[in-house]
DNA sequence: AGACTGACGATCC
DNA sequence: GGGATCGCCAGTC
């Protein structure tokens, strides 16, 4: 069963732009618990049954990746996202936001 | 009911 | 800029 929660972070995720990313507080923030970031990320984990929803595209404020998910590196590069030398994502570059879509900037 | 943990965030060093 | 610590909330043991 899904639950509404699940909704509407796949709402989110969903409309992440290919090559970009974003964070967990950032998910949190628009389906209304800026302070339940940690839950997203709890939350992520249980949609793993979504190979529609791209969570590969969402990382935490540090652009640090999922432990034990080796495979989403793999993925954001095949995406164009530009990783630092110590793996993390290069936020600076591909941090998405809702209200700066390709359009702008 | 109580304690621990976590795909986190912000702050401090 | 990177690493360590504290704080928040919900889920799990």
């Amino acid at each position: 069963m899904n639950d509404p929660l699940i909704e509407d972070i796949c709402a989110v995720v969903a409309a992440i732009p290919r090559g970009k990313v974003t964070t967990y507080g950032e998910i949190a923030r628009l389906i209304g618990r800026p302070q339940n970031s940690r839950l997203v990320g709890r939350t992520m984990g249980r949609i793993t049954d979504r190979p529609h929803i791209p969570c590969h595209r969402v990382v935490n404020s540090q652009g640090r990746l999922a432990p034990g998910w080796d495979e989403q590196r793999d993925l954001l590069l095949s995406e164009g996202v530009t990783l630092k030398a110590n793996g993390n994502v290069d936020m600076k570059r591909c941090a998405w936001r809702p209200f700066d879509t390709e359009e702008l900037q």
